[in-house]
DNA sequence: AAAAAACTGAACTGTGCAGTTTATATGTCA
DNA sequence: TGACATATAAACTGCACAGTTCAGTTTTTT
């Protein structure tokens, strides 16, 4: 989280524990995960294991800090601002797709919802260092692109976060409750191509807006 | 679930048994919620509790099959088929947004996803008793809707689950990562007439489309 | 009011797991 | 070589909790 180093030991089998615990607890959750199975993963005794976190919360939180890390680089690159709208937008949303339809996205998500009530900070750990990074830029590519003239949209934030549930549909909730879990190209570029045209007939203007009938 | 009397006694404590195990388990997952603390919360002792339900897993599964019950109730009225567009989802986004900000959408939300490794049937029975019900009466409403002309739409599934989406945006991500967890009435208008509003940009015709300027 | 069925509380068993300890091994630097 | 840090396996402690048992009480049925 926002603690950096803390009281974590160096050592030359820190990363190995990290990794184990890493796979574990994105599979299991936390109560899931026992500190044995971890150790097993990680090839490492259960003592190097306590030798380096003083307890399986904290080894967690680690593991957690990480992959907010982790959440925060693949958002860096996920909007070219130089492109029209619609390029822009169709890649936008086959990143943000790819990512919370990925193993990655999906664990993250699973653990952070479950652990919810035992790691409240977790949430707002993962908020901030994914969808609210994701939603900055976004707004920020809305503005070049409304002082070029080709997007027109008076609340940003929103136009903002209707994009992203436009990427969600369909895929998100059948992911989420386990009704499918994998999806080809074609469904993807499905939904991709559908919440651009949405969202470009809502806020689009002229000729860079909407070509519904060309679908 | 599909299942219907099953092996389950009758008795004159049998729902208070439900109610409490309900309470608990919504709250705490099934890891998190201890038998005691149900028999405890139910007012029944825990020998009561095993004379009806032979384990844990089996009360849980029953407390979930209750609720998949009650949120197919829910669904039932929630789209009044013979409005014009604006009004009939500016309704339905309402009830929408309102059953999935409650205390029990949230709440059976996250248990299904901490759930999920455990009880995979759970999510599947929860998304067909709500979500795709939901669609369903969606689709229907759309055609009527197209053949009175007021609505063109090509794929009404996407459209469907478009909408179901745009009713999320920004509340369900700050719900279930905690950022936020009550939501005002303003708040709730915004999001729904939003969803409106881009949902008939897209696919309303004539003069029952989005009025945006009158925002 | 007597018999049957449902319920209670409390003590008990067994298991899984977090965290500790110990005795031993390996590697590194002087 | 020896001293020190780091790692290991395995046994151990303590606790939380699922599930059982049972002697005794309350409620329902006839």
């Amino acid at each position: 989280m926002n603690i950096q180093n803390d009281t974590v030991k160096q050592g030359r089998k820190l990363q190995q524990v990290l990794e184990g615990a890493r796979t574990v607890f994105l599979q299991h959750g936390f109560e899931g995960a026992s500190v044995d199975d971890i150790a097993k993963s990680a090839n490492v005794s259960k003592a190097t294991l306590y030798s380096y976190f003083p307890d399986k919360r904290i080894l967690f939180m680690e593991v957690a800090k990480a992959e907010c890390l982790r959440q925060e680089e693949m958002t860096d690159e996920m909007i070219g601002a130089n492109a029209n709208p619609r390029d822009a937008l169709t890649t936008a949303a086959d990143r943000m797709i790819r990512l919370f339809v990925s193993p990655f996205g999906r664990n993250v998500f699973r653990v952070c919802v479950a652990e919810a009530e035992r790691f409240p900070e977790l949430g707002r750990e993962f908020w901030e260092s994914g969808p609210a990074r994701v939603r900055s830029k976004m707004i920020a590519y809305f503005n070049i692109s409304i002082s070029r003239g080709e997007l027109k949209i008076e609340d940003c934030e929103l136009a903002a976060d209707q994009f992203a549930e436009l990427c969600k549909a369909d895929l998100f909730s059948k992911l989420v409750f386990g009704v499918q879990d994998t999806f080809s190209d074609a469904e993807i570029d499905r939904i991709a191509n559908g919440a651009v045209d949405t969202f470009l007939a809502r806020y689009g203007t002229g000729r860079h807006a909407v070509n519904q009938a060309a679908e």
